[in-house]
DNA sequence: CCTTTATTGCGCATACTGCTCAGAGCAGGG
DNA sequence: CCCTGCTCTGAGCAGTATGCGCAATAAAGG
C-alpha cells in the first residue's frame, strides 16, 4: 500500500501521544475527522499498521537477558514443525527462517545468563534442534523504530 | 515489577480486541472499572507495557526484505557514537551491542534484495562501521509475541 | 491487632465515538 | 468537455466511555 504524508503525520501524532484521540489529531492536523477515521482505518485494513495494542516489555518484568540464537534443525522435521515447537517456549519472542549456515534465527528472553542456559536446554529438549549458538544482546541501543522508515515511503 | 494473572488477563484482553474500552474490559473480567484503570496505569508507569502505538509493518508498505546485519565497527568512535550515525538511516530498525565476533547487530529493512546492497552500502558509508556481514529472514514465522512470557511471569 | 494499600460501586460533567449524509474538489477516461 | 469515481469536508445525533472524586469494604503486611 502507498501511504502519504498525511499518514504518516497521523502515525507520529498517535505514537507520541498515546492517548490522542481521533478528533483532536484532527484538529491539529487541520483535516476533518472523518478523514482522520479513515485513514486510520485503510492502514488498518491494509496492514501498514500491524497491530495497536499494549506491548509487554520482557525487561520491566524480570526478564533483561536477551540473545539471539541460531539453531540448525532436525531436517525431518521442516521448519514449520520445529517454529511450532519453538512457539510453546514463552521465552522465544521471534522465530524467523534464515540464509546463511543456521536454519533459524530465534529471540529469546531470560532472567539471566544462567537462565538462558536453562531456555536453551529446553530449547534442544524438543529435540526439533539439533545445533545452537547464541549471541547475547549486551546493550539495545533502539527497536521497534518503524516510523521514520514510514516516514521515508510517505516522503513524494 | 510483579505482575499477577489479572494483570496478564487484562494486557490479553486488550491484545485480542485492541477496539477494548476499559470499562468493557472491567465487565468482561468481573472487576471494578478503577481496577482496569489503575493495573494498567501501573503497568505503563512501570514499563512492563513498554508502548501503545500503531506499529507500522514495513512488509506492508514496501519493505518486505528484512535482514539482520552483524557489524565490526570503527574502534576509533565507539559503540553510542556508531547506533548514533546508525539511527540517521531509517532502514535501520534495531541495533544492539552484541558479543561474540561482532559488535553490533543491526535489523535492516528494504524494498529487494538488490535495495538491501543499496542500505548496506548506505551503512558502509558511514565510515562507521568497517565489517558487515548479514543473514537474510526468508520467513518470518512469528515476532514481537510477548504476550506469553507476560502470562508466564504471571502465573504463581 | 492495627496500619496501609487495593478494590469496589457510585455519580456526574465532559468528551469522544460510530454513524450517516449531502456537497465540494479533483483526477482520469471517454 | 462532461461524466465517473474517489476522497475530503462539515455537520448532527444518539450512545458510550472517560476522568474525577469519594466513602465503604476487603485484603495484605508488620
Amino acid at each position: 500500500m502507498r501511504v502519504d504524508e498525511l499518514d504518516a503525520k497521523i502515525v507520529r501524532l498517535f505514537t507520541e501521544e498515546q492517548r490522542m484521540s481521533v478528533l483532536e489529531a484532527s484538529r491539529i492536523l487541520k483535516v476533518a475527522r472523518a478523514t482522520v477515521q479513515a485513514r486510520l482505518d485503510r492502514m488498518i485494513a491494509n496492514g501498514v499498521i500491524a497491530q495497536w495494542v499494549p506491548q509487554p516489555e520482557p525487561r520491566a518484568f524480570g526478564f533483561p537477558v536477551v540473545a539471539f540464537c541460531f539453531l540448525t534443525i532436525n531436517q525431518d522435521l521442516g521448519h514449520d514443525a520445529v517454529s511450532k515447537a519453538l512457539a510453546a517456549i514463552p521465552e522465544v519472542i521471534e522465530v524467523h527462517t534464515v540464509s546463511g549456515d543456521s536454519d533459524l534465527m530465534a529471540r529469546v528472553a531470560a532472567r539471566s545468563n544462567s537462565d538462558l542456559q536453562r531456555v536453551l536446554d529446553i530449547i534442544m529438549a524438543t529435540k526439533a534442534v539439533v545445533r545452537s549458538s547464541s549471541v547475547i544482546a549486551l546493550n539495545t541501543h533502539f527497536e521497534g523504530r518503524t516510523l521514520p522508515l514510514l516516514e521515508a515511503a510517505a516522503r513524494p
